[in-house]
DNA sequence: ATCAACACGTGACAC
DNA sequence: TGTGTCACGTGTTGA
């Protein structure tokens, strides 16, 4: 691996020092093992640039992203590059000293050839000077998220959860390795959208505080007006922001509630010192069971297991003393102080195995009744629903695409046939199409073009009229849905 | 719905006093629905005959029928028939009145011409005579098991658990709406497999007893042995039963250990009275923490909410009062004798609790620690990761078979362009292969079947020599793997 | 008043 | 010698 790119020490210096060390390292990285190459882009012109562009206009963002899921060969899974837009903001001027404009431009091109054969259209700049926002830009379309490392929008995509910060330093966190040009560029806001087939990156230079409504209009939109038509509601649910929508489609996990950042960024479910605490004396002036969990920490993503370890720490200080008296259980009856740790230590564990139930309580939809027991069995339920659902969606994916294949060798040829159910062929609706409206097709033809596509052509009379050949077109587009 | 289906009074006498009367209606609704039509059997020729011999052949099992997963269009998913076998048992003579037979060849006559369309074949028997075991195979080719109601085979590869009955009784609950006609054949045993693709149904006149080893060596057999050729192992691993196999992949959920039966009939985790105690008393001379899970009802199928509540009776019998005093905890100081129900009622909540965390640690693969934080915390990420997992699937599904549809009207005819990725395309393997042998393809067809196929045609010149045509035909072969 | 659900302190084990 | 986990009986609270 690695054979293909060949660095000058000088041009790894200007790369670096353009992209700053983490991007250069990942771009070096996924150019030469050729990642792209697996992760193919599929479907090109996805119809959300209208989508995108209405986002920005009018707008205090600065540019959208459209992440979009796709697999390669090996079974694996990543957000890749889907589309995109982006603004400048009206009054900037860009003023930049000419190396740095020139280095800019280099860099740009280098990429562009590492990648080449993904992105045919080369880098065409809008302006002669380079901003850095449009070095984001650009160079993020060579980025890709896989979904076995973990990642800002992986995650937000994988517990479809929307991500909304409004600082800078936060800002810095969620882009991670493409963090030294936004950090250039000076986002102060990052909004992560979960959408059906991808997720939404949407970011702008000035703060702009949490919008709910604007993240679940955004989310409804792209997850249901893709069919390119219509895009009237659009402006109008995007400007009054979230009076519509009400995705009633009840994802399994519940959105952050509150504009609280940490709730994302801190991993639920371990911080005992502060929070704890608070939550205890709130709840004992006050009746023990108000649903606790809505004060917690909401378990958070909990992406892996290394998390049930570091506990045991971080609470030995002030606030271990001024533990209510417990209003609850046993009446002191202290006489002795030796078993002291021991009641303190076995109080710690419950609190761990609570934490742990209301994390299960976050990510456990259709809670029954708000048991323990109960929780416990619709989430083994629930598991167990999720287990057959994955079991059949696996068995369906392996028997979809197995035509059957026959190979004839004969004396001066050989013939291959290729037998495929007319439900899984690409054409398949095309051709019950042509049924329905009894067309004969006067020729077809198959081809095949350098970037990997299958092109079918099918040639016909023309139709009696305009308004049969608008129906047809109408009828195609239905054809696929979505 | 049901406009094609008309019946005589007479005729549904027949058909009901032949069939018995569940399976009457669930056919006469299936075919009124025109359900088979939904669910169609995608490909054909599974490759699967040849174990299926296998299994009948030397062996006491009369009949094998393995059920494949298909999906309609409306995204619902069922069992279908894939494919099956059977044989009459050795010495036997089918002896049966002129009527009764005469009666069962007008029922099959019946049922084939409603399902006509699917199953091409006309039906053709063995002999003159039907049996009653032909008779049960062959109405079982009209069946299907939809995911979304309850029935056996679904739950088998739901829970991915086999399922192995070994007499009469049982068999006919399993059966279900085929129970009449399995009664009349006089199954003794009847074994679900879940595999890969679907579910291996297996039965037997005789009354075989639970082999463990039987049911994995099929299964992994099912599971990898399908790419056509050499089914040598075959027969050694299936005579041997389970010397081999040794299924690796650790499926998630434990089998069943014993013969007993009520493991999947017994809604698991509610049983107090005898099992509970038994649990109690074998462990409180042992240590308390053994693993406890092993000793229990495993968790069952749990298949629904409503599980939930049927408990607190059938607790107030003998089996109470000769509970353990109890080695651990609290010693008694028992003044009072006011509370005692209340301790009982807090050791039975507290015995529900573990019943679910067993259940619990049954369902989750991957226990890191037999502790309960941990488990509860494994439960969490396990969960996240099947969501997670799900979600990228249903992208991928959706992003899938979605090619581009360009549509030209001109003047004096139409063109319509399908463009479409080559990984996505069926004949995408077979183009690929062909360009990695570099043969040049000198005419290609592309033509529709009435029975809803797409056939490709390619021809080509003939290789050098048989040898090259050999390595072609296997890579073809090997580029659709399983 | 009963009843279900919890949290608490405590003794018992195990490593 | 602890350190962590469990089960038990009990006190308490809301329905």
């Amino acid at each position: 691996m690695g054979d293909k790119i060949r660095l000058e020490e000088e041009d790894k210096g200007m790369l670096e020092s353009v992209l700053g060390h983490e991007a250069f390292s990942f771009l070096i990285w996924s150019a030469s093992n050729k990642v792209p190459d697996e992760f193919r882009p599929k479907t090109k012109d996805l119809g959300v640039q209208d989508g995108l562009h209405k986002i920005l206009e009018g707008s205090d963002w600065n540019y959208a992203i459209f992440w979009q899921v796709s697999n390669s060969k090996s079974g694996k899974s990543a957000l890749v590059w889907g589309d995109g837009h982006y603004k400048e903001p009206k009054g900037s001027e860009v003023h930049e000293n000419r190396g740095e404009n020139v280095r800019k431009r280099m860099v740009l091109q280098k990429l562009h050839s590492w990648f080449k054969g993904h992105e045919e259209g080369n880098l065409q700049l809008k302006t002669d000077l380079v901003s850095d926002l449009e070095m984001f830009y650009l160079t993020s379309r060579f980025y890709l998220f896989p979904f076995d490392k973990s990642s800002s929008p992986s995650q937000s995509f994988n517990t479809s959860r929307s991500v909304w910060v409004s600082d800078a330093e936060s800002c810095e966190e969620q882009y991670q390795s493409r963090s030294f040009l936004a950090k250039l560029s000076g986002f102060q806001t990052l909004v992560l959208v979960p959408v059906k087939k991808g997720v939404l990156e949407i970011g702008s230079f000035k703060s702009i505080p949490e919008d709910h409504g604007f993240a679940t209009s955004v989310k409804t939109l792209f997850n249901e007006c893709h069919p390119k038509g219509l895009p009237k509601i659009f402006g109008q649910e995007l400007s009054l922001g979230g009076g519509s929508g009400g995705g009633a489609k009840a994802g399994p996990i519940s959105i952050n509630f509150s504009p609280k950042v940490e709730d994302e960024l801190d991993f639920g479910g371990e911080s005992y010192g502060i929070q704890s605490n608070r939550v205890y004396s709130g709840n004992s002036s006050n009746g023990h069971r108000i649903d606790p969990g809505m004060n917690h920490v909401i378990g958070g993503v909990l992406n892996s297991q290394p998390i049930i370890s570091a506990l045991d720490q971080s609470n030995q200080d002030s606030n271990l003393m001024d533990r209510k008296p417990r209003k609850r259980g046993r009446k002191p009856a202290n006489g002795r102080e030796e078993p002291l740790n021991h009641v303190e230590a076995e109080r710690q564990r419950r609190e761990k195995l609570n934490q742990r139930f209301y994390a299960l309580r976050a990510v456990v939809p259709n809670i029954s009744k708000m048991d323990k027991a109960s929780l416990l069995g619709d989430a083994i339920s629930y598991i167990t629903d999720l287990q057959s659902k994955i079991r059949i969606m696996e068995a369906e994916k392996e028997v979809n695409i197995r035509p059957e294949v026959d190979f004839m060798a004969r004396k001066d040829d050989s013939v291959i046939r290729v037998s495929c159910p007319l439900d899984d062929h690409p054409v398949g609706r095309v051709i019950k199409t042509f049924r329905e409206h009894e067309l004969v097709v006067n020729d077809t033809n198959v081809s095949t073009t350098e970037n990997g596509k299958v092109i079918h052509t099918f040639l016909f009379q023309a139709l009696g009229d305009a308004a049969a050949a608008e129906q047809l077109k109408e009828k195609l587009d239905s054809a696929f849905p979505e």
